[in-house]
DNA sequence: CTGAAAGCGCTTACAG
DNA sequence: CTGAAAGCGCTTACAG
């Protein structure tokens, strides 16, 4: 930067000036010192300019299962959206999903001194957990409504869970089956729930549901014992991995899909469209969700300067109390050839 | 950092000799420190030492696509070891495998002054570009192998398409045909190059190969084509998504597999002992590759530090011509039921 | 084994 | 519109 300012033949303050964007600066002055920069190729030094604004432009992100076609797209969506913001992005993946392992991130990227978090925190008991750590920058969770009073934007996933139900439903079928995720997860128990209401709704009864832990493998064990049940002919897999499963399941028991039995996805997964038969699942706009938790963090930083300004601020200093911020995205059914009308018995 | 050094009744600098594990720090001084630092729960601030170390302690990743299970799970390796040596991950997804966006994503990274970069090559040309272009920091790349220079990690890709050949040779079949992924991309060039040759070594006829772009789709495809190919009877295919494309179009066609023609994909994903039928496919390391990777950057950075100490250098300072680095990974069959002997005509 | 001093490269009031 | 000065929180020779 002196360097900068020595061929500019200015000071290295207004360097910093035209660095930032400052006003106060004639046209002038600006272009020379534009000049120099580009002459002596300069990069501002970020450590320096951390170490003074307190901001390193940085926002860390703790996923689990980054292997997933969820998480990873949602952290495609949001390395994406931060980086047109102008923000680095720090990842950790948790090994496992567990308060130490949660503990261990958030003071890694603390250490870090990320400017603000987004947590994707799919389990109840995490989503609690993280909300009773100490939280030294802003957060946003994803997937992480357990109503523990931090912002958070998620996939309506009982919505999701409706819409494939009420899909069945309308095809004829007495009532649908439904092989769910590990019960501690919150996507999972939102597409349970939407299930359920659904059929109760129809007045529709309502089968004691099977649950897997989202593998493939886990779906092909549920659907062995499905292929026991008398008068099976509907079957909602909470993903498309365990779909893949049952019907693979479903295939070797010689029971046809879905000329004996509709099943029904959850994700619309690329390969869901070239399965055997491709399946009916429900799509959920993973970018989209990546590209909101971004903004609501961006939001969130603007909100945290403003206040931390001595202005007009309740005598103690609270905030406001607003409540915290939701986004809901809305999911869609997207209906393939894995889903049709029951069998005339 | 001064507080603790007043608590703990020492100078400044001193708490800084415990916090970088100096030896010249007495016992008893030592344990008052880490109990001053405990007591306050002080962290040292990282840019402030960054600004004098001239070390970020960070790492940069730039990858393609990173929602496709291979380069997500590598993905996954990278920020586990990265993280686990003590360093932070800041990673950039490229929107578009071409020249500017690297370059781009390199200058990104650099204004964040990571210490090291793993860059995730898959196509010859943007090897080449990346080669080419200035490396203000170690460099070490993963499956760029196009002789640029770089160190490198991949996975023995040539082998893998020998293997698939092979096997499928020795189960009975006259010729294998081959869906290949776009012609650029390393990764599929090395899985062609392994496939011909193993045809070449045995005689057999070379059939003219298809190509894809790695989508279900694309492999769908060329399924609809290679339905049409008389004598048709084993097929491989560059990925496992491609490979459930061109199942999908030969069941369409009526053509079983593996009954009427054998099928052989690669990468193993989770799902493809799931598909129908379950898939034989090249199974590779994707954490082992991540893991290497950041052991030869590690050890790059390490050289660096000892080459810039005004030690045994060249009277040129230039360094030693030792060969960049390169480590070989290898992959291996998993057999499954799409692929069998050919059926007797 | 420990401390006083300088300096890393910026930004930010404060003057002018 | 521009510059002289202080300071952000560390580390690193240099003394003692």
């Amino acid at each position: 930067m002196a360097d900068v300012a020595r061929l500019a033949g200015v000071s290295h303050q207004t360097v910093s000036r035209v660095l930032n964007d400052h006003p106060n600066v004639r046209q002038e002055t600006r272009e020379r010192v534009l000049a120099a920069i580009e002459g002596l190729g300069y990069r501002r030094n970020s450590s320096a300019r951390a170490l003074v604004t307190r901001q390193t432009n940085t926002l860390g992100v703790v996923a689990f299962d980054t292997t997933l076609y969820g998480p990873a797209s949602t952290l495609y969506g949001l390395e994406r959206a931060a980086r047109e913001a102008g923000y680095f992005v720090s990842i950790v993946s948790l090994r496992e999903l567990t308060r130490d392992d949660l503990a261990e991130a958030l003071d890694h990227l603390a250490r870090q001194q990320v400017d603000g978090l987004v947590v994707i925190v799919p389990q109840s008991a995490i989503a609690v957990a993280l909300a009773e750590m100490p939280q030294p920058v802003p957060v946003v969770t994803v997937e992480g409504d357990a109503g523990v009073g931090l912002p958070v934007v998620n996939v309506d996933q009982r919505k999701g869970g409706a819409l494939v139900t009420e899909h069945l439903l309308r095809l004829g079928h007495r009532t649908v089956w439904h092989v769910s995720g590990p019960p501690d997860w919150l996507e999972s128990q939102a597409r349970t729930q939407g299930w359920r209401e659904t059929l109760l709704a129809a007045g529709a009864p309502i089968p004691e549901p099977l649950s897997g832990d989202w593998s493939p493998r886990s779906g092909y064990r549920c659907g062995q014992l499905l292929a026991g049940v008398p008068d099976l002919t509907a079957v909602f897999v909470a993903n498309d991995q365990m779909a893949l499963g049952v019907v693979r399941a479903l295939d070797e028991a010689r029971i046809r899909v879905p000329d004996d039995v509709s099943v029904v996805g959850f994700d619309d997964v690329p390969e869901s469209e070239f399965f055997t038969p491709p399946m009916t699942t429900v799509a959920q706009d993973f970018s989209e969700v990546g590209r909101k938790a971004i903004e609501l963090l961006l939001d969130a930083l603007a909100d945290d300067r403003d206040h931390s300004a001595p202005a007009a601020e309740g005598a103690d200093g609270a905030y406001p109390a607003v409540p915290p911020a939701r986004i809901v995205v809305q999911p869609h059914l997207v209906v393939r050839r894995s889903s049709g009308p029951p069998r005339r018995s």
